[in-house]
DNA sequence: ACTGAATTCGAACGAACGTTCGAATGATGG
DNA sequence: CCATCATTCGAACGTTCGTTCGAATTCAGT
């Protein structure tokens, strides 16, 4: 993980550098266990004992590292996001025909979330849970990936001079995307590469508006 | 609404006809109320106290209606699952064109998720809330209506030819229709036949396997 | 108006919730 | 080995949770 999680400490004092990244390697570890129980129980549905439960770490131990639970998810989806987001940036770099940048946008987004299903499944399914500043600040970072995506896509219309609903599709192939979260099991289905392959030819085909495919009206 | 909802009831004498009705009526009031809850504040969130409050019932009151917040939650997914499942069966009647019939189905699903926002939001966002054998009940329409899908498209399919997965066509389908709970705006967003219309397209260009897009490769 | 059944409610139950606090433990550099 | 700060914990706080129960109220048929 190239970001630091550090959250605000409890403490007054600053910490040496030997103890902050003893610091931030626990705190990893718990957000890590946290998100498994928030993906299998929900935000709401999980305890701060279930996370103490699985962390192995007691209940008091917790709130060393982070000041509520609210926060905990917080920490969970700022990160989840941005990291989402630099790596589409770097893998976007250099790439110019809006064709594949949007099959990058596609494979980046459905590889990241099949390597972290649970982790985005927290993203994707509680979205609702955080107020505030919280709930502002990740809403910031989604708006930022929407417009990305939405640049990516007003590019291909562009260079193609074709024109549909730019918002219906960016939604419909965020709906596509992370509706996966229901559905995807490793035992049966493909690995993600094949998958978003599958749905950018859907989606590519499906924007394209020179053919006329109803057969009356 | 068609399909009677009651619940078994607490007492032990059979009722008579008359106030079947009264009873079923106020348990319907109850559970749109409760409906409403649930999709403002999820589930588990929602407190029996929130749903007191809401439907201007007493918390004691309401547990003359079901035995459990549970059954609530049960009831409320069961019905709107029915009732959809219901009505797209009228509609494909007498029609066999399968482009057509794969149109209604994504017209019937969202045209009624749409007019039920928040019925559909519970039934799509709470999906794993439920346990044992009310998880199987809603699970096996859940499936029933897949597998409709699963046939329009396979239809399509040995109409045109063509092939692709089906599993991964109907998901990806699924996914962008259900996703439309998280960004619809009435203020915004065209009603449900635009949005069917838009989709349906997007959806049936997506499927065609005859023509190739990709430039190079 | 009376009666028995249907419906509603106030009050309380024990359990579980998120969070706090002061003491105990662990590690680190002098 | 000691002093100091970082880390962990058991125990408890006050609150809210889903649910229950017996009494009160309302309703429908006579």
């Amino acid at each position: 993980m190239a970001t630091p999680l550090t959250a605000a400490r409890v403490g007054s004092q600053p910490r040496a550098a030997a103890s902050a990244s003893r610091y931030d390697r626990r705190l990893a570890e718990i957000l890590t266990h946290a998100t498994e129980v928030f993906c299998k129980k929900g935000y709401e549905g999980a305890s701060m004992r279930d996370l103490s439960r699985e962390s192995g770490m007691s209940l008091a131990g917790l709130y060393y590292y982070f000041e509520s639970k609210e926060r905990l998810l917080f920490l969970i989806q700022k990160h989840t996001f941005s990291t989402i987001v630099q790596r589409l940036k770097t893998r976007l770099e250099g790439v110019n025909d809006p064709e594949e940048r949007i099959r990058i946008f596609i494979l980046n987004h459905l590889e990241y979330f099949l390597a972290n299903q649970a982790a985005m499944k927290v993203l994707s399914h509680e979205a609702e849970a955080l107020k505030n500043s919280f709930a502002a600040e990740v809403a910031a970072i989604k708006r930022e990936y929407y417009r990305i995506c939405v640049g990516l896509l007003d590019d291909l219309k562009r260079e193609r001079g074709q024109q549909f609903s730019t918002r219906i599709a960016v939604l419909s192939l965020f709906g596509m995307m992370n509706w996966i979260y229901t559905w995807h099991n490793p035992r049966v289905d493909a690995d993600a590469a094949s998958i978003a392959s599958a749905m950018g030819d859907l989606f590519l085909r499906g924007v394209m508006t020179e053919t006329k495919i109803r057969k009356e009206r």
